[in-house]
DNA sequence: GGGACCTGCTGAATCGATTTACCTGTTATC
DNA sequence: GATAACAGGTAAATCGATTCAGCAGGTCCC
């Protein structure tokens, strides 16, 4: 079949015309399924592409039609899997339209974040979804969104004209902290994350607005700030148990950070669920397999990519339409990890 | 600064020669820091770059030079921390050396992978690393190695002449049995994962030798396959407790199952390191965090990143050097998850 | 003073596709 | 039978860079 050339020898659109007998025209015509070209001659085309071993450059082909059929979506990372999840969406709805997904990750890295943009830039996708990294310059994301179409993911400013997709941090975080309020906490902890992420500063106002309408103290040492891994959560319990007044219950950036902070406890010799309440954001698959099983706010991160995509592709198609952002619902899932306090169940 | 123009209406290397009233060529050569553009010169190119908001074109290059300076790598999902790991190693040697990583993943699914090789090919890679999904057809790879340097992650073929890097799985292995063994396991499960992977095939291989080495019996049902995910090792563990006969110890074929393995016990009301041994395999970060810590097989993921990386390399420049074959060296770090059977200790 | 050599730059070909405008036979139409 | 319409193809320009082979002008040296 596929004759061995040497290496840096490749089959071009050229040789595929000359063995097929057409011009370099009509090659190109018969592959895109150009109804000028018969079907004999097309069927001729096909045949010296598969004996050739032709492969399509789509770089070459990128520079003419100045198309290049790939969107960036740069994320801070992709090892927890909210991001996995939204990523897989993302990629699966821009496949769907022939769009390819070219996956960047910053480590939360400004420089990270600055060198990736220019990397897609220069290599001339047709759009960029992105997480920005914490404390990310305003005026940094309007010059970059004067060179290709963008989407801002969770983070959003009113400030800045472009399209954006988050999700509903207010109204979970709501859910959450009145759930914990009814069982009875009153000494409720913001575990996890940084506050220059637009996403914690709105949950974390949303989470004191609650506590001051139900005219229970506001305590800011019960605001634990903390990398969003296990390790952060895992910390974070440790020094709010160590507090001469420690909260009951915990409420918690993420999902990664309550696994974290259920792994505190029990090293602690406590229980999630049991002598302490915890409640995670997102609700991850592994959050229904721990034990106890956790209570969190699920947020549909596949949703989340499938929106960033398709407002990507709305943008591309009509650059002239107005801003839209989308807010993604999200809705309390209760489970396990979540009891009334001790001191309560005694009474 | 940067003044807004249309769009489509991309600022050339050509806008850039004309702002600085050169010619295209000293523009691309001033870029390069070529030797023969005199300084005054290079910074007017440098001003007018500045100035109109030039962006380099990576695309139209590549058609030119023939090199595209990506390579691409293929795994089967990078939510996990090992992939994750590894990911982040091959990125940064790479990155070293002003290659950009582009990343696909295939959900262990082969129609997905041979559509993800396609678009690395057609967008022009300079080469691949390749985590296969499992039953990957040798004649595809030999297909897919003609069209450009190909590295295999853990996988690797004798009847094939690519480059590959695996972890020592057979060494490792040895140590995490003979470790159940001389707690006294006689009954040790071998949890997890598909024996469509060579990885699995090998470690099976060398966890049967091991057994029949001591003359322990080797009961086929104590091989639990499953898919590589923490329900897979809690659904797997739930089944292997429901026997007659249970095993009392399990070594999994990676720490996620491990996890879900000690997340399935606890639900059955069991505890690792205390009536059960679980031993997992990779030494990722939440190994230690959980309680009681997991008994691993260290693999050093970065480092394999980073060797495939490095034969990449290697492989590009110099393509006709004979094929390579890394294999990573991988310990045993024993924590609180093995501990004797109870039986053992009742003694 | 004439060749050798250097310095700093430029013109034009090139990479591999797409696409427009045009060309050449056939067939249909009146 | 002249002409329009059409079917099936092709030549050549184009996208945005790189790079080779000069070229003009100056310096150096015997």
């Amino acid at each position: 079949m596929t004759d061995r050339r040497p290496r840096n020898q490749k089959v071009t659109l050229q040789d595929v015309a000359d063995a097929a007998g057409v011009s370099k025209a009509t090659a190109s015509l018969a592959l895109r399924e150009n109804p000028r070209i018969s079907e004999p001659t097309r069927m001729r085309v096909l045949e010296a592409v598969e004996s050739l071993g032709y492969v399509y450059n789509q770089r070459a082909a990128s520079l003419r039609t100045r198309r290049s059929y790939t969107i960036g979506l740069i994320l801070k990372d992709v090892s927890n899997p909210f991001n996995a999840e939204l990523t897989s969406g993302a990629e699966s709805q821009l496949a769907g339209e022939g769009y390819s997904l070219l996956l960047g990750t910053t480590d939360d890295d400004m420089d990270k974040q600055a060198r990736m943009i220019k990397t897609m830039l220069e290599g001339d996708v047709d759009g960029v979804i992105l997480s920005t990294v914490t404390g990310t310059a305003l005026d940094a994301l309007r010059k970059w969104s004067q060179y290709c179409p963008m989407i801002l993911l969770t983070q959003y400013y009113s400030a800045l004209a472009v399209d954006c997709v988050g999700m509903d941090d207010v109204n979970g975080t709501e859910r959450a902290v009145e759930h914990l309020i009814q069982q009875g906490h009153r000494r409720i902890a913001f575990v996890g994350g940084y506050n220059s992420t637009l996403t914690r500063q709105r949950r974390l106002q949303s989470y004191r607005d609650i506590l001051r309408r139900h005219k229970f103290e506001c305590d800011p040492a019960l605001d634990i700030t903390s990398p969003v891994t296990r390790r952060g959560g895992y910390d974070a319990i440790h020094q709010l148990l160590s507090m001469t007044s420690p909260p009951s219950a915990a409420y918690c950036y993420s999902d990664v950070i309550a696994f974290g902070v259920m792994l505190g406890l029990r090293a602690a010799g406590r229980e999630a669920g049991q002598d302490f309440a915890v409640i995670g954001f997102d609700d991850v698959p592994e959050a229904t397999l721990w034990h106890p099983s956790l209570t969190t706010v699920s947020a549909d991160p596949r949703g989340l990519g499938e929106n960033a995509a398709q407002l990507m592709l709305r943008r591309i198609a009509e650059p002239d339409l107005p801003v839209k952002r989308i807010i993604m619902p999200s809705r309390l899932i209760v489970r396990d990890s979540t009891a009334a306090p001790v001191s309560e169940r005694l009474n």
